[in-house]
DNA sequence: GCAAATTAATGATTTATTCAAG
DNA sequence: CTTGAATAAATCATTAATTTGC
């Protein structure tokens, strides 16, 4: 019911940046051929001016969530549909299936361009954004997490056997338990550093250099090995 | 002395999306004039390929840290620019010096639209990204926490008067004591709901609406409100 | 004086918590 | 009460200081 008006604050991205390695992409600023200088579209302030009508409070509206602020930057241009969104996503069980096929195929923490895509298949039985997938792999990680934790904390002391314990907790009690399916086993103390914007490797021309992996469009969205280790 | 080949993978971002408050901006599907199915530029794969040449160990190429992740998205077409990022953000004292004037200014928690303004206006100084703000703020803002819980530690457990404690904690110990200068004060218990892709209220047409804080191109970044509460 | 070895800072990620919508 | 959304705390990994042996 909302009906935001937005429009475009001319936000172009960063002229993306290197590649594999977690080395600084560049985004707003660094390459590009001007030095700062040159916003590129321009900048507007235009502040908040009461958003939504029916808010019980004058509450949401300003920063924005830890990840969210820094990705946003970009986009904004040319909005031109209301989108809909009212409140939370509100994911359709279809969504749902596929997220848990996801997860149960060991995907944990999905990557830029495997949020795009899912996000992108996910988009066939519902509205929702990647940032709708990014947190429901990162709540559902958590959640998963700690209810193996409860369990076992509650077989424990059942128990007492304490025997089918892998021992590879760190500090309070179990932890890090799950493993779920394929993926890990060489990785034992390195999962920093992902990237921030680049995600695939390299191309060379604008065009469209597609296909590399699979198919350009589809994509395999499920068969994505688990983590991302593209390599 | 990297090289970092890159180059697009033509990730546009989002249709923008509705504007203030918290409601789903519409990452990459929904919106869109097509649904699904039309992943925009091309999706490669292409593996990380040797990034870094003087590296004790083959870790961190692989996915993306959490913000990043999301953000990340869109860009990528046309890079051009080697950027020379080698590795991580290195401040220039320039920066720093900016940063901790905001800081002190009562900003805590930028929202992409200060980031991006932050970082337009740091990046005079030397490369920057808008990742590198947000991180620098995150950082800042616990290590300052952390360091005035110590000291006050310290001054407890040697006066042990304890009197001057503003008893204002949450839970273990003294919190959430800095409420720098302005800013706060009504919000007593509400932080949540920032935004994701959206910043500014809201505009109308496409066109450059602009100006409408204060000037258009360096902006007041300094007298940035504290938090962002515009309204 | 300088370069390898240590240590101190701090940039970047991940995990744990908290808040609140449905 | 479940779970999407958001923030803070804890960690990890690099880079700059600083120390130490030559």
């Amino acid at each position: 019911m909302r009906l935001h008006h937005f429009h475009g604050v001319a936000y172009f991205d960063k002229p993306a940046s290197p590649s594999p390695s977690s080395s600084p992409p560049s985004i707003s600023s660094s390459s590009l051929s001007s030095s700062a200088t040159t916003p590129l579209g321009a900048l507007h302030c235009l502040r908040p001016l009461a958003p939504k009508i029916s808010f019980p409070e004058a509450r949401k509206m300003v920063v924005l969530p830890e990840f969210a602020r820094v990705r946003n930057a970009a986009r904004l241009l040319h909005c031109t549909v209301p989108a809909s969104g009212t409140t939370r996503w509100n994911p359709s069980p279809d969504q749902i299936k596929v997220l848990e096929m996801l997860y149960r195929g060991g995907m944990r923490t999905p990557n830029s361009f495997q949020i795009e895509q899912i996000t992108e298949e996910l988009g066939k039985y519902g509205r929702i954004e990647g940032k709708n997938v990014f947190y429901w792999f990162q709540n559902h990680k958590a959640r998963e997490r700690q209810k193996q934790k409860r369990a076992a904390l509650l077989t424990l002391s059942t128990t007492t056997t304490l025997s089918s314990l892998p021992a590879a907790e760190t500090k309070d009690g179990l932890r890090k338990k799950e493993e779920a399916s394929s993926e890990d086993a060489s990785s034992r103390k390195r999962r920093r550093c992902r990237t921030w914007g680049d995600v695939h490797g390299d191309v060379t021309t604008t065009t469209e250099v597609v296909a590399d992996c699979t198919d350009d469009v589809t994509l395999e969205l499920f068969p994505l090995r688990p983590q991302g280790k593209a390599n």
